[in-house]
DNA sequence: TTAAAAGTAAACAGATCTGTCTCCTGTTTA
DNA sequence: TAAACAGGAGACAGATCTGTTTACTTTTAA
């Protein structure tokens, strides 16, 4: 096993599941079974570690939102250019419903790291447009006007559908997002 | 001045700005010239001040809805009906847009303590709560079917915005959920 | 086979954190 | 006036945190 992908990997779910500030070094240290100094050897410091955390995360991420998309969008009611930004939703849907859902780690680790201009802040925001880019892609079948404004809207919806899930505790809430996106797409959709 | 509320405000201003776990004991007091002993003869832990905090928060942000809502609703196109809700999107715009503004205490602090069982996770779980019953009562003009639903969605759309400003840095977010809420709460009116 | 590289275990330094305690000063009130 | 009390200043304990270093072992590769 590769030593250093492992430290990533376990460094991830500890600060997915209890917050970054509140892991310690030596917590991911006796959870991977891996000494202080290898992880002195591969990451100059914790915060090195941390963004090392959020890239494979943000890969694993879009990696589940695409094939989620990909399962979701053959099952979708309503106009087929749309198929799969719905798709999007209810991949949404699964995540938070699963077990280990505990928000999103981008918003978490930006309210850990509330200023601009911290490197793990940066490393959110960066995610966060990523996220727009590929619901703008989603947009593309329908020929909107102003895809990339509407892909922020769905961003939107998205976030607030995770967030809500995460601190008013409503697993529901990517369905009604959903419901929303359907309402605000079809109102913007130009006839074919 | 009373020193027990002193307290309390200095610790939501660095909590907020700073993030929670990052801002020890001693600022709170060398930042408010207050002395160890009193704290801890007001507050049992940490833990209870930051609860306090909340409580403060809470009660503020709540005022500042009722004021915002009260100074824009009287400028809102379109169904009057809808005015009240309207003009609370323009007040979360207002704040958004302020000098201070670093996202949702709420949303931040349930971040740090990401377990559900945790008090002040807890706390954010309630204030949220709060928040939706505001928006039901905002929506009573319009006679909607499922107002309790709607508010919920309202205040996905709020969250959402909130955390767009915040993580993805865009201020506008207020006003694409506003836009977005127009659409479905006209959707959803019941024609007079 | 052997030398270099990488890993382990653990001690250690130095900073920082929460929370307690002591000693002193000023204020209030009976 | 005297007693009670709240607060200020800061030392202190004990835990915990990041990061360094040392001494030894395993793996790897020339």
């Amino acid at each position: 096993m590769n030593r250093k992908e492992h430290l990533v990997k376990t460094a991830q779910n500890l600060f997915y599941k209890q917050g970054i500030r509140s892991t310690g070094i030596d917590t991911v240290l006796s959870e991977s079974g891996v000494a202080k100094k290898t992880l002195y050897n591969h990451f100059k410091s914790k915060d090195e570690l941390i963004i090392a955390t959020l890239q494979r995360r943000d890969q694993q991420f879009m990696d589940m939102l695409r094939m989620g998309v990909q399962k979701y969008s053959l099952e979708q009611a309503g106009d087929q250019r749309l198929c799969r930004v719905f798709a999007f939703f209810d991949a949404l849907s699964e995540w938070i419903k699963s077990e280990n859902f505990s928000g999103c780690m981008f918003i978490n680790a930006s309210a850990e790291y509330p200023r601009k201009t911290d490197p793990v802040h940066v490393a959110c925001t960066n995610h966060k447009r990523l996220v727009i880019q590929f619901i703008e892609e989603l947009l593309s079948n329908g020929n909107f006007k102003n895809s990339y404004n509407l892909a922020k809207c769905m961003a939107l919806l998205a976030d607030g559908a995770i967030v809500n899930a995460h601190t008013a505790n409503d697993l529901n809430a990517a369905q009604e997002a959903k419901s929303m996106a359907r309402i605000v797409l079809e109102s913007e959709l130009i006839p074919s």
